[in-house]
RNA sequence: UGGGGUGUAGCCAAGUGGUAAGGCACCGGAUUUUGAUUCCGGCAUUCCCAGGUUCGAAUCCUGGCACCCCAGCCA
């Protein structure tokens, strides 16, 4: 395993060590405006991990300072997606529960000089904020004194003000080089009501201002952020450093997850559900966590995943394959095996006798005794993989064909000896003759069988909807093209209803992983039933033949 | 063109002046009642480039280059 220790863990390292903490206290931050996607997994695991791992705590913090935007059906869902993935918190927080205290600290700003109420609209605000490469100018309202600005932040505050008439800006320099310094606004009127507080507000705090307060107000010792919020630290520590707080917590960058195929934004993400391109945000398509869960990922999967990427400050993109093997090692550690046809043959035993069935010992885990076994029904007429045969086969093709002989999983050796065919030559159906001394699939004298296929007896199998899913978009960053959604792969799904699966999956319970046995790993999809299981392609097996062909 | 960041293999990522970990991918080979899994072996004479310091540099210095982020009353 990764010995080696990320960035962040080697500063909490040293300040443990220099006696700057005793511990550490760590949050994740979301804001209920989306739903949780892989790229938030890489944070959860990030923060939840260091208090795991640290004996620390780890609150779940709602950025919830924008009414506009959040709803409490996105507080349930984060939630249900973070206990999902496996993480407790120690604490439930709202930045709205600190909307008093926020507030008070903003008076206590306004009398030390270091904040006032700013007249100008939006527009001319903007205008005076200067350019990258130009300074900006100062507001005709900054030197309003004291007074006058706590009695305009008051009335604010009791509603005499429409939208936007005032905004409370900090007083810092606009002319520094960096954007954010720029007397940066940190309260705003809204008459809107709040998911959780009402209509008890109607100016609401700003992020830069509210979260810095709300980490020292929580006693975190490490804030960890993105990237972007690098260009913030500076205000980050401003505003703590003009407020009596009870601490200082330490803001820290990393880079934010990017995976190759798919968009991980909460505005593409909800593009994309919104004009209907996915069925919502459950389509196992999408890394939301919802999706990867119902593509079949488990939460073990998505863990190692994250624990394998890695934390660091570089701009990274991170190849599907590396999650698809996350959740191949997974699976293939704990799925119980199965088995399903997805493009079926007939097979017809000839020398089995008719109406005669058996059933057949079957291994739920070739490797994993404690699994148990099941019994798979056997008879005369069967349905096996239309890949597993070919009627001209190349050199090296250990299946099915005129004259040879394969082992049918736990079952018998058969050796092809008819091929049916309909008026366009296709072939519709095989016919074999079975070695009844081969019963589990050992050959009596020793002879070598390369071949094992898997198959579906006729008469028991259970017909089944698979899905099977490929990557959402055409190229590798859809995020850079000038229309991602030009982007989307049409095959990003594809429906199987004529498969047939084994009577023991029937009744898989969603969420249930199974390998499908030389087909890959699959989930029951929510939308299963006894009469009507429907399995989620999750993964393919790991293909050195199908390679070869290419 | 202001400020803030980042450059180590195809993709991630260790490395913190002593001679390039690990994972994914890929390529061999062994085992196999899943062409899966597992196992064993291979895979950077070189760390964005150019100079310099040093017995010794991916690590230090100087100068370039490339890429990312920032001008919401979003987070």
């Amino acid at each position: 395993m990764n010995e080696s220790v990320n960035f962040i863990r080697q500063i909490i390292d040293r300040d443990l060590a220099s006696g700057k903490h005793t511990g550490t206290v760590t949050r994740f931050p979301p804001e209920p405006n989306g739903y949780l996607h892989i790229g938030h997994a890489k944070s959860i695991c990030l923060n939840f991990g260091i208090a795991r791992d640290y004996g620390g705590r780890c609150n779940l913090r709602f950025d919830d300072t924008n009414p506009e935007k959040e709803s409490e059906e996105y507080t349930r869902s984060i939630e249900q997606d973070v206990r999902w993935l496996g993480f407790r918190w120690d604490e439930l927080r709202f930045a709205s529960d600190y909307f008093e205290s926020l507030y008070q600290y903003a008076e206590e700003l306004i009398r030390r000089g270091k904040a006032y109420v700013d007249s100008q609209d939006a527009e001319s605000i903007r205008l005076s904020r200067g350019t990258l490469t130009q300074p900006g100018r100062e507001s005709p309202h900054r030197d309003r004194d004291p007074e006058e600005n706590l009695e305009l932040f008051r009335r604010m505050r009791a509603g005499e003000f429409g939208d936007g008439e005032h905004v409370l800006r900090a007083r810092i320099d606009m002319a520094s080089s960096n954007i954010n310094m720029r007397d940066p606004v940190i309260y705003r009127i809204r008459h809107v009501s709040h998911h959780r507080t009402g209509d008890a507000w109607c100016i609401y705090p700003m992020y830069d201002y509210t979260h810095c307060i709300s980490d020292a107000l929580e006693g975190i010792t490490h804030s960890l952020c993105t990237l972007e919020f690098e260009d913030h630290r500076p205000l980050y520590d401003w505003v703590l450093d003009q407020l009596d707080v009870p601490c200082h917590p330490q803001q820290i960058e990393f880079a934010r997850l990017n995976v190759e195929y798919t968009v991980v934004s909460k505005r593409r993400l909800n593009q994309l559900v919104s004009d209907g391109h996915v069925d919502g945000w459950d389509d196992p398509r999408l890394p939301t966590l919802s999706g990867l869960r119902r593509r079949g990922y488990t939460p073990a999967a998505i863990r190692d995943f994250c624990d394998r990427i890695g934390v660091t400050k570089k701009d990274a993109m991170v190849e599907m394959g590396v999650l698809e093997n996350s959740a191949r090692q997974d699976l293939d550690a704990h799925a119980p095996r199965a088995m399903a046809v997805l493009d079926p043959l007939k097979v017809v035993i000839e020398n089995y006798p008719e109406g005669d069935g058996e059933l057949l010992d079957a291994a739920n885990h070739p490797k994993d005794p404690s699994q148990g076994t099941r019994q798979l029904p056997f008879s005369r007429e069967l349905w096996i993989e239309r890949e597993d045969f070919m009627e001209d086969p190349p050199k090296k093709f250990f299946r099915l064909a005129p004259g040879s002989e394969v082992r049918l999983r736990y079952a018998y050796l058969v050796t092809c000896t008819g091929v049916l065919h309909d008026a366009d030559g296709n072939v519709t159906e095989l016919r074999c003759r079975y070695d009844p001394l081969s019963r589990g699939g050992s050959a009596p004298d020793g002879r070598k069988v390369k071949g094992t296929i898997h198959w579906v007896s006729a008469a028991h199998g259970v017909g089944a909807e698979l899905r099977l899913y490929d990557r959402l978009f055409l190229v590798p960053d859809p995020a850079a093209a000038s229309d991602f959604l030009a982007q989307l792969n049409p095959d990003s799904r594809r429906v199987i209803t004529d498969a047939w699966v084994e009577p023991s999956l029937a009744p898989a319970a969603p969420d249930q992983n199974y390998q499908f046995e030389r087909q890959g790993y699959f989930v029951a999809d929510p939308d299963s039933r006894p009469e009507r299981p429907v399995f989620n392609r999750t993964a393919t097996l790991r293909d050195s033949w199908g390679e070869q062909k290419k």
